[in-house]
DNA sequence: GCCGAGCCTTTTTTT
DNA sequence: AAGGCTCGGC
């Protein structure tokens, strides 16, 4: 027995030792299972698989990230970098790359992310919406992204407005040879299963592949691991029914449910010993999760002993919420010299992060912000990622208005709008418009300039772009100066604090794109380009439990991770579950996310709910959540903070407090 | 063509 | 609470 594998318990064991033939790992929360699959890993090279045959895929960034780091660690000398480790739209994207001419694309295709669809969507209902209807764009995205998920046709688009729509925003899509993130994966399922020539070439590439996080992944997702795995199906997936909380997204939880019809007679294994959390934070866990029905039964269990109890408190307002929470750490760091990365709070949505930002602020706590996207949205961050995706793929019309008249440079509405109208007349992109003589004639002088001085800027600047060898910060700096990018900034700023504040955002970018030529020496511009977008390189360097700081994060991005002390701070209705989950019917799905903060904790574990909350300015009353009812109390303390505060509340007038509060429950 | 003031919407979660 | 968007004055 290899030593990797010495350390594992029965059934990891035979898990990280089946190689041939399809695996279907079930590993409930906190069950070891990174640990298995990169176990198994570093077993399929000792056995002399190649590494480069090995792909891992995984939903999410993070995933990708702790395996690729883990990976790293575990093989020696160096083989596990060269296993291929990414997320699906990643691998997708790469493949794309490759092979982009066999659906009908461009090498250099521009990925675009949610704020660019929305502007794209936005100019198409402008276009063809009359005056008196309207339609939401982020609704349409919704229903178009559903669409293309399931496979499905998008109907007649004379007969339906959606349909018309819909198609619209694909032609206009391919015309400017952009592709969303649900592309990626439609395209790459096109690929691999329109292309026989593709699919062997790329059956010959990846000879053993792992999917992590299984019971997120989509019929897309599950479409192309089929098309990518021939017979005898040397497969394994990993994942947790009870942990599946993308449905939002397509997630067919019977990808894992029904293994066995896609990949037939797999080798089923099942982690059930848990050996990161508490026994009491494992009842609490368990006693909720058995109220979704047709889930896979699992009895997880621990050798841990039951220290502290889960604590449940009710307090008066969300900055008091915020307050209790900051209070609590600041204790636990100077008292028990508890570390700050000891400590997670995870709440449902970004916005219930700023409270506690500010809180944590004012007494000095150090924290950091997991996942909110922010940098990348940074308009002057995007400004420049604008002016980096235009040199490389100039048809892409939305970052070519962004960076048209930015900085002023006189090309203002009205030419673009002209520009825009050309195009549409020669259906191609405004790029295209404003090279054009027949275009530029039409426009006044002094435009007419303006435009030549802009074409001509990017077309040089793209030259040495796309030629071999270029450094990307050199010429990204040389094109910041040109056109004096930083001057107006400084123009716009209102206090120089903001000046400082973009200037710092620049700086900060241009280290990415340092970092990113320094990991990628063979890689380009669209490279780096997609890695933004796919937001797969920010990882390696802030690896999220090791970073320092107080954690704060969805519950979705929380998925995988764990930490000592964890708060779950608005258990509200509304909230946990979310208002939406009860008009879309996924009351379930919420219940598995309230589960998998739960399990997040190894030691201790506070859930708070409060009576009011302040929403857009507006305080309004607040109710605990429905959930809070299913919880066993064998393992809880309830506290009401509020009273806590004043004294310390008799055990009884804490029982009739909540037993009031069941009441109330009950009604609703 | 440029810029500021005021109005309006926004956020569920991620690739 | 904040950022995007529209409109009106320059």
């Amino acid at each position: 027995m290899s030593g990797f594998t010495g350390t594992l318990n029965p059934q990891q064991r035979q898990a990280a030792t089946h190689i041939h033939g399809p695996l279907l790992i079930l590993a409930g929360a906190g069950t070891g299972k990174t640990r298995v699959v990169t176990a198994r890993v570093a077993f399929m090279i000792n056995e002399g698989i190649k590494a480069e045959h090995i792909l891992a895929v995984t939903f999410t960034n993070k995933a990708a990230a702790e395996m690729r780091e883990r990976v790293k660690d575990m093989c020696r000398d160096g083989q596990g970098k060269k296993v291929i480790v990414g997320t699906f739209h990643a691998f997708c994207a790469k493949l794309l790359r490759e092979f982009a001419e066999h659906v009908g694309y461009k090498k250099n295709f521009v990925i675009y992310s949610s704020a660019e669809q929305v502007s794209l969507i936005k100019r198409v209902l402008k276009g063809l919406l009359i005056k008196e209807e309207t339609m939401d764009p982020q609704k349409a995205l919704a229903r178009i992204s559903k669409a293309k998920n399931n496979g499905e046709e998008v109907g007649d688009p004379t007969m339906d407005l959606y349909a018309a729509v819909a198609e619209k925003y694909a032609n206009e899509m391919r015309a400017l040879n952009v592709m969303d993130f649900d592309d990626l994966l439609c395209l790459g399922v096109k690929l691999l299963e329109e292309n026989g020539d593709v699919r062997a070439t790329l059956h010959q590439r990846h000879r053993y592949i792992t999917v992590d996080e299984f019971q997120d992944t989509n019929s897309l997702q599950m479409r192309l691991l089929r098309a990518l795995v021939p017979a005898p199906y040397n497969v394994c997936v990993v994942g947790d029914d009870d942990q599946s909380i993308y449905g939002w997204r397509g997630a067919e939880i019977t990808n894992i449910t029904e293994f066995e019809n896609f990949f037939p007679n797999p080798t089923v294994v099942k982690l059930e010993e848990n050996y990161r959390s508490t026994t009491a934070i494992l009842h609490t866990a368990n006693s909720l999760i058995k109220n979704n029905a047709g889930r896979r039964e699992k009895q997880l269990w621990s050798r841990n002993i039951n220290v502290d109890p889960v604590r449940l408190v009710v307090v008066e307002d969300d900055a008091e919420e915020a307050e209790m929470i900051a209070k609590e750490i600041e204790a636990g760091f100077y008292n028990n010299k508890e570390p700050w990365e000891s400590y997670a709070v995870l709440f449902r949505t970004n916005d219930q992060s700023r409270i506690l930002e500010q809180a944590f602020r004012a007494k000095k706590i150090t924290y950091r912000v997991v996942g909110a996207r922010s940098f990348f949205d940074r308009r002057e961050v995007k400004d420049i990622l604008s002016y980096l995706t235009i040199l490389h793929n100039p048809h892409d019309d939305i970052s070519l208005l962004r960076v048209l008249n930015t900085p002023t440079r006189g090309i203002g509405g009205t030419t673009a709008e002209l520009a825009r109208d050309h195009s549409m007349v020669k259906q191609f992109s405004i790029w295209v418009a404003l090279c054009d003589e027949d275009f530029l004639r039409q426009i006044p002088e002094k435009s007419r300039t303006a435009v030549r001085g802009f074409t001509e800027l990017i077309c040089k600047y793209a030259s040495s772009a796309s030629a071999q060898g270029t450094d990307l910060v050199t010429l990204t700096e040389a094109l910041i100066k040109e056109v004096e990018y930083m001057e107006y900034l400084q123009k716009m700023a209102k206090k120089p604090e903001e000046y400082n504040a973009w200037e710092n955002g620049i700086s900060l970018f241009l280290t990415q794109i340092a970092n990113f030529q320094e990991n990628n020496r063979s890689e380009g511009l669209g490279e780096f380009i997609d890695s933004v977008t796919l937001n797969d390189e920010r990882e390696d360097k802030d690896d999220i439990e090791k970073k320092k700081g107080v954690c704060l994060i969805t519950l979705h991005a929380s998925k995988g991770l764990e930490f000592p002390i964890v708060y779950l701070p608005g258990i509200e209705q509304g909230i946990v579950p979310h208002k939406r989950s009860f008009e879309e019917g996924r009351v379930d799905e919420e219940r598995r996310l309230f589960y998998v903060g739960i399990t997040r904790a190894r030691q201790k574990l506070t859930l708070s709910f409060v009576r009011f909350r302040t929403k857009w300015g507006q305080k309004q009353s607040s109710l605990p959540s429905a959930f809070l009812n299913e919880l066993d109390r064998t393992h809880m303390h309830e506290v009401d903070y509020t009273m806590h505060m004043k004294e310390t509340p008799t055990q009884e007038e804490n029982t009739n407090f909540f037993a009031g509060l069941k009441a109330m429950l009950v009604q609703e």
